[in-house]
DNA sequence: TTGTTAGGTGTACAAATGTTCACATAGATT
DNA sequence: AATCTATGTGAACATTTGTACACCTAACAA
């Protein structure tokens, strides 16, 4: 790559990380400042703009941060994980090993889902939907849940999801010396995601629903 | 009342107002100015000290105030439902018409939940979980689940809990003009809960786990 | 009736913020 | 080598913000 390329990606990361850094000290994103992000960076503050419009447009690109993150996860866990007793353990596991090295992002994450700009909101909504089709697609692969119509198998795998993604506010306020209150929180998901599927495996579709 | 007490209640209900109705425009929480909450309260800046130290302090009252509202909710809900074929819609239709009518307090709810400091977050759980641990008891009334444990009945209630909550973001985002939307996610979300009972039902311990 | 006080006002000021503009300069282009 | 250009700089500005202070006055207590 040219030098001034690499150069502007350079900064322009470090941007990025500066708000993202703020998030992780717990603060609101939408309470930091150009000025403030930009010093962070270790550039003045009218540099910014060479790269971003607003904040609302660095908070769009972290999205797309956090979507290569979550895909990389996806990755991993259809790689590790095959059809056996301790699958859905194994995939709590890994999710909260993920939220565990990337607590900013996903505290972002949850800060974006009830925060930001109206399509700011839904652009992490689509990230989590994009995630529920892929285990959509993935049950149906190993040819599990095919009692439940498509539509049904939607809903279930957006309940996965969301319960998943449930603990992750918690787990992330947890303080770190305190390792046997994470453990119990994940095996409560895991119990949680196992009620799901025991229900859904035992769900019969409703007698002709009223037509 | 005393007439002092009375204006002084008053104003300080038109400042927590003020609050709610920037976050009901759209705007977050943290994001508002002091300046602009006594604004729009149709008081002078320096009026706000007599009644709040922070805007942090005004967002631990106003859970306060949805404290209030989810517990008329719960009220309601017992009032009204009894063990019927329908028990669960009634119970998630309810929760979305008080969710409705009190869309800047839920939307609050939510941000609260994902962004404020610890113990505003804290706070909020709270309430979410006084919420739980009052179905479960309704739930052990009435002599459902009895094959759970009692920790394993608290990880189910709070699943619904969850799972209920989980539209509230989605639901905000629904214009008005789209009724045909929100009956899909209220459907979808009773689906959820069915599922989550269904699977409790048919829940077994798993035999003697690792001890 | 008189004095006290709590809630509201207005002024004031330092600090922070968004954004503009003219400028510099490293690196690309020719 | 000469020129251009995109990235970063620094000064400047009008606004907005938090908060302190002295003050006023209606409601209260005596």
């Amino acid at each position: 790559m040219s030098i001034r390329l690499e150069k502007k990606q350079q900064t322009r990361q470090a941007l990025m990380d500066a708000a993202l850094a703020w998030v992780d000290e717990g603060q609101d994103f939408s309470s930091i400042s150009i000025r403030e992000v930009a010093k962070r960076a270790g550039v003045v503050p009218t540099a910014f703009y060479r790269h971003f419009t607003d904040m609302e447009d660095v908070a769009l690109n972290l999205v797309d941060e956090l979507s290569i993150a979550l895909r990389k996860l996806m990755r991993e866990a259809r790689q590790k994980s095959r059809i056996t007793e301790n699958m859905i353990a194994d995939s709590v596991n890994l999710y909260v090993a993920n939220l565990l090295s990337h607590k900013a992002l996903f505290r972002f994450m949850s800060q974006a889902l009830s925060g930001g700009s109206a399509t700011l909101r839904r652009a992490v909504r689509n990230e989590m939907q994009f995630f529920a089709r892929e285990l959509e697609a993935d049950v149906r692969a190993m040819g599990l849940l095919s009692n439940l119509s498509a539509h049904m198998l939607q809903w279930v795998t957006q309940l996965v999801i969301n319960t998943v993604a449930g603990i992750t506010l918690e787990l992330l306020d947890i303080p770190d010396n305190q390792p046997s209150q994470k453990q119990e929180l994940i095996e409560k998901t895991i119990c949680q995601v196992k009620i799901v599927l025991i229900g859904s495996v035992h769900w019969k579709e409703p007698t002709q629903p009223p037509q």
